[in-house]
DNA sequence: ACCTGAACACCGTTCAAGT
DNA sequence: ACCTGAACACCGTTCAAGT
């Protein structure tokens, strides 16, 4: 009787993925267990299998949330403009939600919003004139990075439990025997950063390697597509 | 007494490492818990806390004894072979351990062996004449692909729990509405095979779209470097 | 007929009790 | 002093018992 009146809003499954996605991008994904999220729902677990199978259904659940935030293509772009426009605002998506590209691989099949992405840059693809032989090829090669992955070795965002500052350690200046160890790193580390910025890995402008490998990426198949490349040479 | 006899070997770091990474390739890293391992080890979960701090400790040990299998550096090679050669080793081990980039991309930080590898790399740039600046940005976009990573968004290998064909279900055929829900994804599937091949999935060759994205980086950098490219132009 | 508390089979790790 | 069984605090999921 009291909890009838106390819980106003039913469960429904758009209300559980909602409250997952909110849940991992506050705590982070290894926050996100059925219990807790029943809690933070004030039900009981066995609710939660009434809206969603199992939790790997929860997750393609989540990813398909996550990726219908993605921005249409622009219309009127060339394919270039449009692929990268595209992926830009998957990086901006992701950076929402953390936890995503960790979900995303850790699933063995693409969920529907996935297919419906990839097979809308492949129509761009082709409408900038692709041939399905080159087409095929290049989204292979772009890979994750067609959803804005980074692709990075170690990306300090994905591996974020929690987010705000209070967490995360102030960047660990390296050891004085780093440079002894690893002397080449420590060139780079110190290169191309401008005068603010002395201390290994806070120097790093992601937005800048993201463009520089993304463009590295799509001025080569720029330059595949303008010779007629093709897998099968005459 | 007689466990005494029974059990010759006293247990090591050096085999908790062997046994684990074993276990990982046979059973998936899915399997490789502190309890199974110990099992496997035919000792109890508890004994396996002399040898490694933790799980997280024991991932640490398992990713330095895989790297440590990628071969050395071509000495005679110019950079960009001696790159390209290197990857496609690191590539021949992850075919080896498929749960190595799982483990790699959960730990928050690199491994002692993952920094003196690409310390290794960077020094190859380095001795190919590339300046601090540009070789910085090109470790970033390559990224993980230079521990021979496919980056593909969809990596059967990476999520394969069991080896062996029993488990493996095999590459289910499309479903006839898969071409009039993503049209553009059937036109590429069927694209850049050969005539042996025409079900979706089990045409890709893995290691031609492996050594197509990377030869597109490669060149890409290539050009960059002849370019005398920087990142702060004058 | 419906809902859910308790249970099952796990997990990493701690710690006190026993030798 | 050393080793380890039992326990703790979890996990996803099942299922029978209760209303």
């Amino acid at each position: 009787m009291v909890e009838h009146t106390l819980r106003r809003t039913p469960l429904s499954r758009d209300r559980v993925l909602r409250a997952a996605v909110a849940l991992a991008d506050e705590a982070g994904i290894e926050s996100l267990s059925m219990r807790n999220l029943a809690q933070e729902l004030g039900v009981v677990p066995m609710a939660l299998y009434k809206h969603v199978a199992n939790k790997e259904e929860l997750l393609d659940g989540m990813i398909d949330a996550v990726v219908g935030e993605i921005d249409p293509p622009v219309p009127g772009a060339g394919w270039k403009q449009a692929v990268r426009g595209r992926i830009l605002s998957a990086r901006r998506v992701l950076q929402r939600h953390p936890w995503a590209p960790i979900a995303i691989e850790s699933r063995t099949a693409a969920t529907p919003a996935v297919l419906a992405y990839l097979d809308s840059m492949v129509g761009t693809l082709s409408a900038g004139g692709f041939s399905a032989d080159l087409a095929h090829h290049v989204m292979h090669a772009m890979g994750s990075r067609m959803l804005g992955f980074s692709q990075e070795l170690f990306d300090a965002s994905r591996n974020a439990g929690r987010s705000g500052a209070a967490a995360a350690e102030p960047p660990a200046a390296p050891p004085p025997e780093f440079a002894d160890r690893f002397p080449h790193l420590a060139t780079i580390a110190t290169a191309a950063f401008h005068d603010d910025a002395s201390v290994v890995g806070t120097g790093c402008d992601d937005q800048f390697e993201f463009e520089f490998a993304l463009d590295l990426l799509l001025d080569g198949i720029e330059r595949l597509h303008r010779q007629g490349w093709t897998s099968h040479p005459a």
